[in-house]
DNA sequence: CATTAATATTCGCTATTGCTAATATAATAG
DNA sequence: CTATTATATTAGCAATAGCGAATATTAATG
């Protein structure tokens, strides 16, 4: 394996922590469908709007997410679509039934 | 996107938490390429032994690494291969220019 | 058995995280 | 301007994490 510069694995232990919350995983893999909206992602993760605010807040000032404001709502999207590639690595590991992996030597 | 259970995102955000430090980020990078005892791991990371140990506990108790002993040694190795990929993603996110993309549209 | 080397565990402390409740800000409607 | 809706921020607290120092355990060696 390639190693890795002791500043980038800060940066990527930081942005690990960013994600390692269920409810910022759980608005990360909402996001993977596409923008939402904070009243949007209450609905869909049941979180209290005060909560559900400080996350996306942690995740944007993490750079996991960029906002942008259309009237009063503010809509959220993941910033780099490689974090699609990581969750999927994840439910490799912690749901591989639903991977359904077609040919793969054990 | 795939539906993910909520309690698979729960093990799954736990499972993330045993790697979102520094230390035991760098440690699973060092095991992608093979087992490691607990001082060669020392050498390699620089970190107190106590601070070590506990940090590899702390990951062998969330699954991510396995122990075994031989002697007076314990060989930690990474239980799931697929968690190479994962490492490969954040490196995807935090060190691209290190992927070298040889060729996808932007 | 005594010593040394390798690793794990416990303790005490500080720092960080996560949550709720309350308050603030901003945009829109009337 | 007032009220309402959407979102953000702050304060205060409980829980968790992380660290070094000290101690314990286990295996090898003499």
């Amino acid at each position: 394996m390639e190693e890795i510069p002791k500043d980038k694995v800060t940066d990527a232990s930081q942005g690990l922590r960013a994600i390692a919350h269920e409810l910022r995983l759980s608005v990360l893999c909402l996001l993977l469908d596409g923008p939402m909206c904070v009243h949007e992602l209450m609905e869909a993760t049941g979180a209290a709007q005060s909560n559900l605010s400080q996350h996306l807040t942690k995740m944007r000032l993490m750079g996991i997410i960029k906002n942008e404001k259309r009237g009063q709502q503010v809509f959220y999207r993941i910033a780099n679509p490689a974090w699609g590639d990581l969750v999927h690595a994840l439910k490799q590991i912690y749901c591989p039934e639903m991977c359904a992996i077609s040919g793969g030597d054990v």
